[in-house]
Order: C-alpha cells, then sequence, then structure tokens
DNA sequence: AATGGCTACAACCGCAGGCTG
DNA sequence: TCAGCCTGCGGTTGTAGCCAT
C-alpha cells in the first residue's frame, strides 16, 4: 500500500504564484493563521493549490521579514563556516540568518558560493570583481600605474589584486548567534525555545553537533608511478560497514569524514579546496592535519579510541552548542 | 537583431520522522 | 503497537531573464 498522496495532483494548480493567490493567502494567514493544517487550509481560501506548496510559498516568500538577494560577505562567511561545520543543514544555517529562508540559502549556496569554494566564479561575480577592481585602481595613481606596466614577471598587480575570497573568509571570526531552543552555561536560551531545532542538533551527534564520531582507520590506497589512485580507500570491515550504515552514510552527517576522503581521492574537490584556503595542500594531507586550517580555534581533535571531534569553525558554544 | 548558453531563483518532489487515533 | 496523516527538510527541476557571440 503506497502512501497517500498530500493532493489530488489533478485538481491542484502548479507552478508560478500569481499576485491574487499571494494576496489570497497572505492575508488568510495574517487574518487567522495556519490553523495548524496546511492541507486543509487552500480549500479554505479557495485556492487551487497543494498544501505543501502554500506552506512552502508562504514560508520563503509571504512571511514577513523575509530577505531576498543581497547577502553580504558576513552572511558568505556564516554560511560557509556552518556548512564546513554541519554540512547542508540548511534550516539550521538558515536559523542563524534572521530574514533568510533555507531556501533562499541551499539556492545561493548552489549557485554561489559553491562556485566560489571551488574557484569557478560566474561570469556575473568576474565583472563586479572587475569593475570593483578597476575602481580601486584608478583611484590610487600609483596602483594604476604599476597595473598599467606590469612587474618583472609579466604579471600586473591586477592579478596580485584578484579576489581571496578565502583569505578574507578566514581572516575575520565569525561571531554566530546562539541557537534558540539550545543550551548554554546550563540554561535555556530565552524562553521561546524552539524544541524542534533543539532536538535536531541532539541528533546530529547524539549529545549535540560537537559529538565524537567514530572515523575509520583507513588507509590511503598504493600510488602509481606517483600518481593518485582513483580506488577507495582501504579500511577495516567494520568501518566499511559503519560507513554503510544509514547514520553515517549519509555525508551531511560527516563532513569532515568525506572532505577527509576526498582529499585523497577526488581532485576536483581537492583542488577546490587549496584554491579556497589559499595555500598548497599536498595530496598526502588527510583532513585531519588540514582542518585546523579550517578551524582556527582547535575543534578538530582526535583521541587514542579512534574517534574525531566535527571540524566547527566558530566555538560551539558561539553557536549555542554544547 | 537573433539565438544559444548560462545563471539565479522559485517551486516541486520524495523521504523521514513525529503525532495521533 | 501500528497505520495513516501531516510537517519539515533537502535535493532536484523548470524557467525567466541576462549575456556573449
Amino acid at each position: 500500500m503506497g502512501r497517500a498522496p498530500c493532493c489530488d495532483k489533478a485538481s491542484v494548480k502548479k507552478g508560478p504564484w500569481s499576485p491574487e493567490e499571494d494576496a489570497k493567502l497572505k492575508s488568510y494567514i495574517e487574518q487567522n493563521g495556519t490553523g495548524g493544517n496546511w492541507i486543509a487550509l487552500p480549500q479554505k481560501i479557495g485556492l487551487k493549490r497543494c498544501g505543501k506548496s502554500c506552506r512552502l510559498r508562504w514560508l520563503n516568500y509571504l512571511r514577513p521579514n523575509i530577505k531576498h538577494g543581497g547577502f553580504s560577505e558576513e552572511e558568505d562567511k556564516i554560511i560557509l563556516s556552518l556548512y564546513i561545520s554541519i554540512g547542508s543543514r540548511w534550516s539550521i544555517i538558515a536559523a542563524q540568518l534572521p530574514g533568510r529562508t533555507d531556501n533562499d540559502i541551499k539556492n545561493y549556496w548552489n549557485t554561489r558560493l559553491k562556485k566560489k569554494l571551488f574557484g569557478k566564479q560566474s561570469r556575473k561575480d568576474q565583472r563586479q570583481q572587475q569593475q570593483q577592481l578597476m575602481r580601486q585602481v584608478t583611484a590610487n595613481d600609483g596602483m594604476k600605474q604599476e597595473a598599467a606596466t606590469g612587474d618583472a614577471n609579466g604579471s600586473s598587480s591586477m592579478a596580485v589584486a584578484t579576489y581571496n575570497w578565502h583569505h578574507q573568509a578566514m581572516a575575520v571570526p565569525v561571531q554566530l548567534q546562539p541557537v534558540p531552543g539550545t543550551m548554554m552555561g546550563g540554561h535555556r536560551i530565552g524562553d521561546e525555545v524552539d524544541e524542534s531545532i533543539r532536538k535536531l542538533l541532539y541528533k546530529l551527534g547524539g549529545a549535540g553537533p560537537f559529538t565524537t564520531l567514530p572515523v575509520p582507520q583507513c588507509v590511503p590506497p598504493p600510488m602509481y608511478e606517483g600518481s593518485p589512485s582513483l580506488m577507495p580507500p582501504l579500511c577495516p570491515e567494520d568501518a566499511t560497514a559503519l560507513l554503510n550504515e544509514g547514520d553515517v552514510q549519509d555525508s551531511s552527517v560527516l563532513p569532515a569524514l568525506e572532505l577527509d576522503q576526498s582529499f585523497h581521492f577526488n581532485q576536483v574537490k581537492l583542488d577546490g579546496l587549496e584554491s579556497f584556503f589559499g595555500m598548497s595542500i599536498d595530496q598526502s594531507m588527510r583532513w585531519r592535519e588540514v582542518s585546523p586550517l579550517v578551524c582556527p580555534n582547535n575543534t578538530v581533535a582526535s583521541s587514542s579510541q579512534g574517534m574525531q571531534q566535527y571540524c566547527l569553525v566558530d566555538d560551539p558554544a558561539n553557536l549555542g552548542i554544547k
């Protein structure tokens, strides 16, 4: 027996919302609330929409105080820090950015930030950077001259000034807001505790995202004539079995582990990280060794039991995670 | 001016988990 | 205890608009 569909797909409208539909939904929710039942809501207000669709439209677009586009560098840094720490938990990341929705952040990550991270900038970004650089250069006569002449290596100051986003991201420590509903210093943060977020944070790692997780003691595959092997790491059976378990299989649960393996076996990712951290990363380096570069507060540690802690860029206390 | 490719974003889809009867 | 319902989440898709050629 299959799952009952959330709505009759034949009779519901799909696609972009019209201003009239928006107005109907908005005014109804503002006056009456959702009534705790999204499925019944469209029928109540005469909308030929699926309840899920209404919910999404309200949460991502119609809700008051929603910001769209125009992500600041500070927001970039927060998103990046949290992505490195907890992976694609967009709802948690969104909770740190007032006015932003998980969908917005997810889209922003997929279209912009990921490309920055892996060294590919959109043409729009390139143009903006170019324009910004030109403004800087023209504002500074000396720099302007240098840009025109170039140095002995044939590179100009324009090249030297190439946007180094990852350095900027690392340079400024990110102060994050405590997540509502988490414990801090033995007491709750505020009375408006969001239990669901707290539960979610606990689920991330049992006692919290900063909990310890077993790390398979994998051996890198042999190198062939000095070239990195495409073979997967050689892991003990128990570690492999662990990796096949649902909890650990989810790459977003174990970002540090995933990155660790990626360092060895995915040249594309390696290149991206190398470019991101603005340094040369040796192929033989493991994430454990490199992660302090990502986690300047030494939030990564290995114990003698082969357990590894989550990589959190910021002090967990700043995240309201304990 | 036409067009093909790319980008950004809104919306959809399916799954997992919590709740309830 | 369990089946069904509902919500929330994350991944994916569709498409409008922009840009380069």
